[in-house]
DNA sequence: GCCTTTGCGTACCAGGTGGTATCGAATGTG
DNA sequence: CACATTCGATACCACCTGGTACGCAAAGGC
């Protein structure tokens, strides 16, 4: 492509930040309730006039898409990284159980959760990409099990495919948690409990 | 009290069916999201006029708090008559799964469960109903462990109150989980799975 | 027959939502 | 210089929200 450049200035220079933009929708979002943050309030934060915001991103739908992506892109990885370290069962899991109810970025929650919590309020595009992100994290938790269970460290009845979705939905669970301000003490002894149906 | 009569019938004889309304709202607050619902929408359904329904129930808070009263009184009272059963440790949890994962009017989740979710959305009435309901089962979760632990059926280390905690979240996140229309055998596996902890 | 009392419903209110038409400002190009 | 081009911001749109003012309907009391 030729349009890779940072595009030819022939006109008004632009003084619009979209990276500042998404920062602060991403703030904006995590903090609260995705649903509860309008485009008018984003704009008003990030002090930028509402056509500009939709110049950029298109709709509500794109500003959200963007925002989780971004999120995903520099957040989630994290999550990821723990499963796939190839450390052993008890390890993933307690490091696990270490970012759910201990890292201070999920002191609010998750965005991630959030959106998918009240997935029937996103737009298409952003529903996709939460669709695609909790497959993809399903899918992860599998072949974490998988090769756990090829290195002889698991071998108990639940299927691979239930064990992840389990695994999931109970770190779901105490991120959500957090968003609500209980105490994080019981929070992780809940779900070192949860978890403990892996141990022997 | 003198006023406890019909109340003297001296202007106009009211055709408003309380009783009606309120059914109405609680079948489209359950079936969907309460946040999603608006009074407008709960009179086009009812086939009440705004003023109508405002002049028996005061305000949205006010509507939200008499479904939430009474659908605790018609349905959460069966949970509550499960764990007060006096039945053994396993007996009640069984039944719980049964309830959470099978019983037919969880198909669409639990309107308790879908009003604590979205609590910063209420109105101060609702809200302060649902802490107490929350309250509620958590202590008699408690008394049932206390009670188990007392028959010495259960003498593992989670303290009751911890236990109350898990217990009431895990089966949330199962009636929870059946809203989103995920497969219910796997919900019931799921929540068997978490409540496997207080088998040994 | 009137008058009071009560309830119902239309038609309205202010405020917020996502989204956009339009005009002016700021640049490079001829 | 004038022009095309690109961006920004005001000011608007239709729609929806919770909530209400007010006039009319329907009854009992006199």
């Amino acid at each position: 492509m030729s349009d890779e450049k940072p595009t030819r200035a022939r006109g008004r220079p632009r003084t619009l930040d979209p990276d500042h933009v998404l920062k602060v929708a991403i703030d904006a979002y995590w903090r609260g309730d995705p649903a509860d943050v309008s485009v008018n309030a984003i704009c008003r934060l990030a002090g930028v006039s509402k056509p500009s915001l939709y110049r950029e991103f298109g709709s509500e739908d794109g500003l959200t898409r963007a925002a989780l992506e971004r999120y995903a892109r520099e957040v989630l990885t994290d999550v990821f990284t723990i499963v796939q370290s190839g450390r052993g069962l008890r390890p993933t899991l307690d490091a696990l159980i270490d970012f759910a109810a201990g890292d201070a970025r999920m002191e609010t929650g998750c965005l991630f959760y959030k959106m998918r919590n009240g997935k029937h309020r996103l737009g298409p595009e952003t529903r996709q990409l939460v669709d695609d992100l909790d497959a993809g994290a399903r899918a992860a938790y599998a072949t974490f099990f998988e090769a756990c269970r090829s290195a002889g460290e698991w071998s108990e009845p639940p299927p691979v495919e239930a064990a992840a979705r389990y695994l999931s939905e109970q770190v779901a669970l105490a991120i959500t948690q957090r968003a609500s301000s209980e105490d994080p003490a019981q929070i992780r002894a809940s779900l070192a409990l949860a978890l403990s149906v892996f141990e022997r």
